[in-house]
DNA sequence: ACCCAGGTGGCCC
DNA sequence: GGGCCACATGGG
């Protein structure tokens, strides 16, 4: 199964490139802004997003003690592109109390933290549920967290190498059959996106899909003795 | 005029 | 544990 998983990796990589959009982040403050991003996105095109926290950089406010002080209402006026504005603004001001009472304000002081007790906390944080808390802990905390996600579940029904419609086992699946290695974590979900934004749209897999060709490859390795 | 987007919490069973 | 709903804006 191992080698189905990388296999499939591979593929996606090959057919897409590397994403790495990660690295493309031009900030003073590049991890801060992948959070408040990762609890933005939340049910929302990644286009929304940009205009939000671009209204954000412009006032200089992606610091986590500045967004806080913050008066609510201008918050919401700041982040509407990206909707839910009730919702999204006091998910965001959960986080950053979090983030300063706990760790005052310092990503290092976080990150360092034992990973699984900090999963936990952040899973408790009101507004941060699985895939928010695990694309922090991947793509800001460098941890070696598998992020799974709608496209995620939507693959493993179409491409079956987990059958299961629960997080955890399908984190638990990926990791278990994956080198622990945070770049290849990072570049496999964002692939997984690609795949699901260009061709996993529709509910019966589209004739495109280029999962659907090499299926039957992968299956076939998969019978190979090794 | 639809439909959808990299989710989450609340409420119900 | 799982199913259903509200939450809101911008783009196709």
């Amino acid at each position: 199964m191992t080698l189905k998983v990388i296999n499939l990796y591979r593929r996606l990589l090959k057919h897409f490139g590397k994403q790495e959009w990660w690295s493309t982040i031009s900030t003073e403050n590049p991890k801060f802004e992948v959070i408040v991003g990762a609890i933005l996105t939340q049910q929302t095109a990644w286009k929304n997003v940009e205009m939000a926290i671009k209204n954000l950089k412009d006032e200089n406010l992606l610091e986590a003690k500045k967004l806080f002080k913050l008066p609510i209402s201008r918050l919401k006026v700041l982040i509407k592109p990206c909707g839910f504005l009730k919702v999204k603004t006091k998910r965001l001001r959960s986080f950053l109390k979090f983030f300063i009472e706990n760790f005052d304000a310092e990503l290092e002081k976080m990150f360092e933290k034992n990973l699984n007790e900090l999963r936990r906390e952040l899973l408790s944080v009101h507004g941060i549920g699985y895939e928010t808390c695990d694309s922090i802990l991947l793509y800001a905390g460098e941890k070696p967290i598998f992020v799974v996600d709608a496209y995620t579940f939507r693959l493993c029904e179409r491409y079956p190498i987990i059958n299961s419609k629960n997080y955890e086992e399908v984190r638990e699946f990926f990791e278990k059959n994956l080198p622990r290695d945070v770049n290849l974590f990072k570049e496999f979900h964002a692939l997984i996106v690609e795949l699901g934004k260009n061709y996993c749209k529709t509910k019966p897999l589209c004739e495109k899909c280029p999962l659907k060709k090499g299926c039957k490859h992968a299956i076939s390795i998969d019978n190979l003795p090794n």
